[in-house]
DNA sequence: ATCTACAGACCAACTAGTCGGTCTGTGACA
DNA sequence: TGTCACAGACCGACTAGTTGGTCTGTAGAT
């Protein structure tokens, strides 16, 4: 009966960090654990010791990805509100602050890893999965709270989807990711959530 | 050396519509050659005969995908150049246009191919990079230039980035089917294209 | 007779996962 | 203080199965 630990030591720490680089690159499934372990300077055996299997490395990264997403969410929804009482300024000053904490993002991940465990459906378990949804939810849910107290005083909200709109910071950030890629073109991202937050002042300004 | 053929078979084709369903669904590293043969219900030698190697198949399905892009672009638009002289009506029945017919496309392809050679970097060759970036930028060029058109009667559009915003089409349309397959409602794209058209109506409405 | 389209047995390389074993630390007890 | 028992981190050769790709052959059309 192998011995499976769950507690963070260095080997463990350069298996997750090696494999989070390789997963953005190159996706989950053509990620190899033979190359993780040659990029983290480890051994099958430590491998196997930390992770019974591939797809519990996977959950491990998505679960870490997912806490320091919310992490950013929630730190930057702080900011927003201790800079203003108006629910439509402190989402205008969310977005703006995301927007331009984007280049710093970039810089230490060039792409979201959600979209390997969302494309490449069954290599993730329905747990994995789970994870993702509660991320995507998370912020839907923070935004939304947001619209529908500002939609008290901005009677052109009250028209809208406000749903989708939350939603819509997830969509745009995602899409620019790839549109960044596709183009070669790191500068992609933070113009499109520029367009997106307009969007947001347009809707706000009456 | 064996003898590989271009020409559309009954065999070709078979063996692209299963490679097409199989890469939306797992992303094209998961997918296997012999699934792919087993749901086309064709052999190694039939699939050897067409393709030099899987990442031929790879590129064979990113034009055909890219064909098929630009075609619902060019159709799209003339539909829209139709009802209307003005650049911004054009632009706007262009975009509900789409919305309208995401429905149909969802029916057909749950997600988009292009995805999956953007993020599964090495696995495809540098010319089917470049195809998924001619798809981009033909969206591009054709809605900055109705952008550009509107710009002359329109003059908030002046101040924006319009690169950026014709890029958005491409964004919000890739976002919006990650939100879809993260959430599991197929809804959201066509809610998410109403908010971008909502966008496009409030620049336009001066 | 030749060529195209296809069939399917076969192969070498690779893949995730296993297993017996080593090494380091730590706590209990003399 | 020394040492003994044990736990857990880690090692790397090995394996069973899979993968992309090759090769020999053949049925039908021209």
């Amino acid at each position: 009966m192998p011995t499976v630990s769950t507690r963070p030591t260095p080997a463990r720490e350069r298996i997750l960090d090696a494999a989070r680089r390789l997963v953005l690159e190159h996706g989950f499934a053509a990620t190899t654990v033979d190359a993780v372990l040659a990029d983290a300077g480890a051994s099958k055996g430590a491998f196997f010791h930390h992770f019974p299997t591939k797809a519990a490395l996977g959950r491990a990264l998505v679960e870490q990805y997912a806490r320091a997403d919310e992490h950013v969410l929630e730190e930057h929804m702080a900011a927003a509100e201790a800079g203003s009482d108006d629910a439509a300024e402190q989402l205008i000053a969310f977005l703006r602050g995301f927007e331009e904490a984007t280049d710093d993002i970039l810089a230490v991940q060039p792409s979201c890893l959600f979209v390997s465990f969302i494309y490449e459906t069954e290599l993730a378990d329905a747990e994995t999965d789970g994870i993702v949804l509660g991320s995507v939810m998370a912020w839907r849910h923070r935004i939304l709270a947001k619209l529908n107290e500002a939609a008290k005083s901005h009677p052109r909200l009250r028209e809208l989807d406000l749903t989708a709109l939350a939603d819509q910071v997830f969509t745009v950030f995602e899409g620019a990711f790839l549109l960044a890629r596709a183009t070669g073109d790191p500068s992609a991202v933070r113009r499109q959530l520029a367009h997106l937050r307009r969007y947001v002042e347009l809707l706000c300004s009456d």
